[in-house]
DNA sequence: CGGGTTATTGAACGGTTATTCAGGTTAGGC
DNA sequence: GCCTAACCTGAATAACCGTTCAATAACCCG
């Protein structure tokens, strides 16, 4: 009955597939690149798709900005949950922000929608939200360690704002792929940083870069 | 007859015009939104000069790049020149980067030539020459405290790399308003990170948050 | 099964914008 | 003073791209 044409599923799902493809699109071409014409095509469907259920294509963009959202809560969610102990799950976040994975083009959409939230109220919301979630964790990270006793520091939140500030700064370079800094570097001069505003002793040190560590 | 039209200054006036013009735009509307006829009206000119001059809107924004990489070079050269000494100078970048003057317009053309660096070559040369000149002009602060023996850095060229970035990430909260950051929160978090990094004694740490300032 | 609503398409439309161009004006060497 | 080349302009050109639209197709419900 009814040849089937290439893809009849549920709307949701297209609907879906349109706002990871655009995420897509905007990772690769960034936001003012990015074409009606590019999401239909990563997506699989036409043009009048993407209008249809996004109204145009600021509204398409806008919507992938929840996704995204959604999406980086969940990733980080899990993630952390994987690494138990303030010591160890503070490195896991030296080693997140550098990304084992596509982080590299991450970064560059976090780029991407700093200068967006420049102009664009829903960019700078997304933004604000994602950044609060992000050094929330942190935050959480460093609390649990004071707790412990394994860190120590004067000003917590200060050193929260100043650990987030940096891997932000340190991923810029990252991001644009500035002639000697690496995934491997970025991890350890951010736990260095690290190290030092929350007086991480030795002991709980326990991943070096490269040859001995101490402290005193 | 021919009553004297407007202006017919020597055409390198123009030409410069032209480029502080776009330069102004880019600051305003960012690289995506800068159009032709905006940088001919902010210049007082017709597009027909713009793009006799430059060739293309791509043209004249390359262009400006390199007006705004020797503006910056001199005004680094003059800013640093002003004061002397380690310890007030270091406070004095710290001070710089949060900007007495305009400095979020500047951090949020920062933020857009990081952008445009990550697709464009000319941007991705500007940006790249840029930060090292500005990495170059705070490892030599750092260098000479070392020398004096003001300040004390296990490895100084990390903690030069670090302090860049650091001001980065925090630059970018003040570029989009982040509630809760001010020029004067940005100069403190940077300064305590300087002062951790470089274990600068009390004794230089002449300026608290508020309060006098002076030295020995 | 109909009939109406929802999805989906591709082509047409229209606005915006970079670029081209033909024609003037100015400046400076001869 | 005049001639040529550099300068400058505003209008015409043309391409690009978001949006609209009329026509189908699929789905759902009674």
């Amino acid at each position: 009955m009814a040849a089937a044409t290439l893809a009849a599923k549920a709307p949701e799902e297209r609907r879906g597939r349109i706002l990871r493809a655009t995420i897509a699109v905007v990772r690769e071409r960034g936001f003012a690149g990015t074409r009606v014409t590019d999401i239909a095509e990563a997506a699989g469907t036409s043009q009048g798709l993407v209008l249809y259920h996004f109204g145009s294509l600021a509204g398409a963009l806008a919507a992938s900005l929840t996704l995204l959202e959604d999406e980086f809560y969940e990733e980080l969610e899990r993630n952390l949950s994987e690494v138990v102990g303030p010591v160890p799950r503070l490195r896991h976040i030296a080693e997140l922000g550098a990304g084992y994975g596509p982080a590299v083009g991450d970064w560059r959409l976090w780029l991407e929608l700093w200068v967006r939230a420049i102009r664009d109220d829903g960019a700078r919301a997304a933004r604000e939200s994602l950044d609060n979630r992000w050094r929330g964790a942190l935050r959480q990270v460093v609390d649990e360690g004071l707790a412990a006793g394994v860190f120590a520091a004067s000003d917590p939140k200060a050193s929260v704002l100043r650990l987030a500030a940096l891997m932000d700064g340190l991923a810029i370079q990252l991001a644009l792929a500035e002639p000697g800094m690496t995934t491997g570097k970025f991890t350890e001069l951010w736990w260095q940083s690290a190290v030092l505003e929350l007086g991480i002793s030795p002991a709980g040190e326990k991943t070096g870069p490269a040859g001995g560590r101490r402290k005193k």
